[in-house]
DNA sequence: TATTAAATAGGAATGATTCCTATTTATATA
DNA sequence: TATATAAATAGGAATCATTCCTATTTAATA
């Protein structure tokens, strides 16, 4: 079944990988997949939990790592990092201050990564 | 200058509009006007750091406040909702912790608003 | 094995956005 | 003011990611 290749490849990528890329990658092993397919399959795994979407200048990457998590975006290399937070007072903020209930967030921060950035 | 009514239109509506949506509206005062040059004017606009640009679900919204502040999207009725917080030690965490240089960033909440929220 | 359901390839269709070009409008300069 | 130059525009074609459609293949089940 081509959805464990799907999966697999993005599982493989440590990277945040768009659908073309992933089309690409899978192609290696099943010559004969389709654009298709892999849409289909990215689209049913996330609606299984098994990956996350991430919009990024109106095109998805897709996140094997479906432990919450933020991304931080090199603005040189273009690199998606992870990261974690100790805290994430924000949202109880949110929910005391605007009244709104919270049930996801998304937290993306843009700059120059470590490798980038010669200090 | 069509530039200013696209850059009013914004601001006028309090919502964060499309470029579909910015294009219907200026189209009112000016009928003849066209999809390029609003996208163009939004392009100029965003440049010169007189509104943002907000991806959504891989459709662009702008938003005149340009001052920094965060997003909250209600999953039932899809209002966006402005809210600021009172410290942002994500930030300095990230720094800190990733060694990263942070310059932006951008936070998405998603949940049921106030108005929705039938407490 | 026969029957039914799910998955697939391939390509067409869609929709947001960008690009191109001839024309119009604004700006600067003599 | 008249003229040259630059910026802005309308209109539509082109692009690109994504979705949709359909005939065919594969898997699951009785």
């Amino acid at each position: 079944m081509q959805r464990e290749l799907v999966h697999t490849s993005i599982m493989s990528s440590k990277d945040h990988p768009t659908a073309d890329w992933i089309f690409s990658d899978v192609k290696k092993e099943i010559p004969k997949i389709s654009f298709g397919t892999v849409y289909r399959n990215l689209g049913q795994l996330v609606e299984k939990g098994l990956i996350r979407i991430i919009q990024l200048d109106g095109i998805a990457h897709y996140d094997g790592n479906v432990a919450p998590h933020n991304h931080f975006i090199c603005n040189e290399c273009n690199s998606i990092y992870d990261f974690e937070l100790d805290n994430e007072d924000f949202i109880s903020q949110v929910e005391v201050k605007n009244h709104h209930h919270v049930s996801g967030y998304q937290l993306m921060l843009t700059g120059t990564c470590n490798k980038c950035n010669i200090n």
